[in-house]
DNA sequence: TAGATTGTTAATCGATTAACAATC
DNA sequence: TAGATTGTTAATCGATTAACAATC
């Protein structure tokens, strides 16, 4: 029943959540929190019915009370444990990252071919690949970053999926193959930029051309 | 008439289209590409039918030509030019993130409030976030990227928009307010994150108790 | 020509929106 | 109670899929 787009619509509603908090509201209607998150009202509430959140009906949502039924669908009141694969510019950046610890993400470990790559720059240790399917196993890990080459990903995503994980956030420009069991999200910096430049392109053009 | 999904299925099937060069296809059915996109045969027919692509009705497509007339329309035949705002980790390894260059799109400049933090890494300069507004508008730029934190982002986006950014990719957690006629995509890592760990969650609960 | 594949129209599916009865 | 807002059902909208006539 509950759709991706609802669980994303729902970190955001989260976001939005916090910065009412913060500027002083107890209380929110379906209403203002869209406007918040910019949504419709009727979107709100049909997500929230939908994950089986309900508030008064007429006093609506007490913020703290949402905010803490939220972050517990999410998932947010435990700590993640990640491995990430792939320590070059974007991998580093990733482990240095500040947002994910405090929002319960925890990067446990790191890996790569050339595990010299970069020491101590964190507290994360940086290790071989060959020990990544034992370091999985033996921690229990369920959770991956792919940040290497896109002719690597592949290769990498199955030695985690043999070893256990069941969600993969991949920055390889490829599609990888998972078996249906894993969940699997793609960033690909280049299709997002290049699908900016389609659409200010188009509108270039039908400006010139009305 | 096209939409966003259209316009990100077809950078995909530019990529798998380029695989399928490299292994010595010189033609392909909508089949064909449909398996290597992952997608059905119809929506890749579908998707060119609206794109204004048109094949052989029993020749299929010519790959060559195919990538060709998708390349132009992401407008990859020409070199894009942007500002990015932001050199902590994330905005540093997209500075030296090597797919860009070679994908026709180019990052002139780069710019921080603290502009010294990081000389000579690599050969775009980083300039003081006062010359952003100037810069762009010299140059004429249309696109920018904003991986700053988030409490500064939506400061630059209004420096982006007045200086005359038209499409903008934003890495800060929140969502910016930008007039119609500017293309904004959002990248938000957290609420990737959060969106595996969910569906993870669930199948794991889901199969405890079936 | 006969057969295969496209291009397009119609059918289906799913998600969003609107409406309104339930109820605080 | 009267009024306002939720929660849910029905209507709408848009995107995907299926089907098939056109045609190479």
């Amino acid at each position: 029943m509950e759709n991706e787009n609802c669980i994303l619509r729902l970190s955001r509603y989260k976001n939005s959540l916090l910065k009412l908090r913060h500027l002083g509201l107890t209380r929110v209607f379906s209403e203002n929190l869209a406007d918040a998150a910019g949504v419709t009202a009727a979107q709100v509430r049909k997500d929230f019915s939908i994950l089986g959140i309900r508030g008064n009906r007429r006093g609506g949502y007490q913020v703290d009370q949402l905010i803490g039924q939220i972050r517990e669908i999410l998932g947010k009141d435990k700590v993640h444990n990640f491995v990430l694969v792939g320590t070059g510019n974007l991998g580093k950046a990733l482990l240095r990252y500040p947002g994910f610890e405090k929002s319960g993400i925890k990067i446990l470990a790191s890996f790569d071919i050339d595990s010299v790559k970069m020491e101590g720059q964190t507290n994360i240790p940086i290790l071989p690949l060959e020990e990544l399917d034992g370091y999985i196993q033996k921690k229990q890990i369920q959770f991956g970053i792919i940040s290497v080459p896109d002719f690597a990903a592949q290769q990498v995503c199955q030695i985690m999926i043999r070893a256990g994980i069941k969600g993969i956030l991949n920055f390889a420009p490829i599609r990888l193959q998972v078996p249906e069991d894993c969940v699997i999200r793609n960033i690909n910096l280049e299709t997002e930029l290049e699908n900016i430049i389609y659409f200010v392109n188009a509108a270039n053009k039908e400006g010139k051309q009305p």
